[in-house]
DNA sequence: TGGAATCTGTGATTTTTTTCACAAATACGG
DNA sequence: CCGTATTTGTGAAAAAAATCACAGATTCCA
């Protein structure tokens, strides 16, 4: 088995930005980058950009770099980025119409194909693409091919019982904008987005700098 | 001089989340906990939780655990919560305007002063409590006390260009929605909310454990 | 064609972060 | 007031991640 070393999360994360940023340079016709280029346009050094790239494969040649076509499908691949992603959302508020109606999850690849809200007011809405549905008929989601990403955008008091539905009819990655850490079982990923701990090491840093 | 450890920045994200919880706890009437409930209620171990407490000074007693209501108001003190924090935006589209709207941010004592985007069509329109200024005004939020916290929810091509401006104006801390690597000079902190990435660390994992 | 220049891939090293494990402090029941 | 049960705070150990540094591959140009 060649597959040995454990690969960090955070190679995984900066794997998106190499593939955003050869995405770019493709578009600008541009035909080969050097770990040291890479680097530059992603804020990290060269080591660290061979070290990532080398979890996953030789995508380089000595002497030349990379090919930047070519890098940017296997990372592609290897990202999962050469299929289309299901989701769904469920919570139809503030945060989540905005991002039915963000068409940047489309050009990438994930596509909200349902959302779910427990308002009766928002449920019929168009918002995007879809028609908000009610909670209830969560599990409609079943039938609708394959869905395993969701995206949870409620009030914190409901999330971990929206996290349970949703585990339960086959969801095994969430990503989750509600200020409560959800617990799930073992095989289920979840991601949290919490604006407020953001801010929070903004002020943090302020208040130290401020009386240091 | 004491202040010696270099304090991961991780354990300052932690440190959020264990202020949302004793906040919690402390509205329920809960009076103490320890170490390993409070990490039980965050999904970290009780080692990680007393070492990340102990980067900051000593607040629990041992045999007791930790006094709520102090150990709240002290971390609160940390991370700079006991002031108002205004903010300014810069982006009024579909994130821009959802954030505008979120009321979590000013529950939490950041509170969105200004908002500023080029689009004519957005520039006088309410939203939440601030109404869109043209985002030639930038300078503007010189006037308005000292904003240094800016959130950027701007497409990707001009988001460089509005990090220089506000940077210009005296921001020391950006928050940045557009899908691009900020480049700031080093007195500045960036952080970075960039769903695709989010999205693409599932869709890594999902496929990886597809084809095994 | 050859020699200097470039650049990758990766073991080895260093740095950072997490986990362990235990002395010392406190609580509490009887 | 004493002995047992808790629980903290923290050095030491382990694990994880980033950086270094260089052999070897490739390119380029004269």
């Amino acid at each position: 088995m060649p597959e040995k070393k454990k690969i960090p999360k955070s190679a995984v994360s900066r794997l998106s930005l190499y593939l955003r940023e050869v995405t770019r340079l493709e578009k600008g016709g541009k035909g080969k980058i050097s770990s040291t280029e890479l680097g530059d346009y992603t804020d990290l050094t060269d080591a660290q950009v061979r070290k990532d790239l080398s979890y996953f494969g030789q995508f380089g040649t000595s002497g030349a770099g990379y090919d930047i076509p070519s890098l940017k499908e296997a990372i592609r691949k290897i990202l999962g980025k050469d299929k289309i992603w299901p989701i769904v959302l469920v919570g139809a508020g503030n945060i989540g119409s905005a991002l039915l109606r963000y068409p940047g999850f489309k050009n990438q690849g994930f596509v909200i194909k349902e959302a779910f809200d427990a308002d009766r007011k928002k449920v019929g809405k168009r918002c995007g693409d879809v028609v908000v549905k009610d909670i209830k008929n969560i599990s409609d989601i079943k039938k609708n091919g394959s869905i395993r990403i969701a995206i949870i955008a409620v009030p914190e008091n409901s999330a971990q019982d929206v996290a349970n539905t949703l585990v339960k009819v086959g969801i095994r990655s969430i990503l989750n904008f509600a200020p409560v850490v959800l617990r799930v079982n073992s095989g289920v990923t979840v991601s949290n987005i919490d604006l407020s701990t953001e801010l929070e090491n903004f002020s943090f840093i302020l208040s130290s700098q401020e009386a240091p």
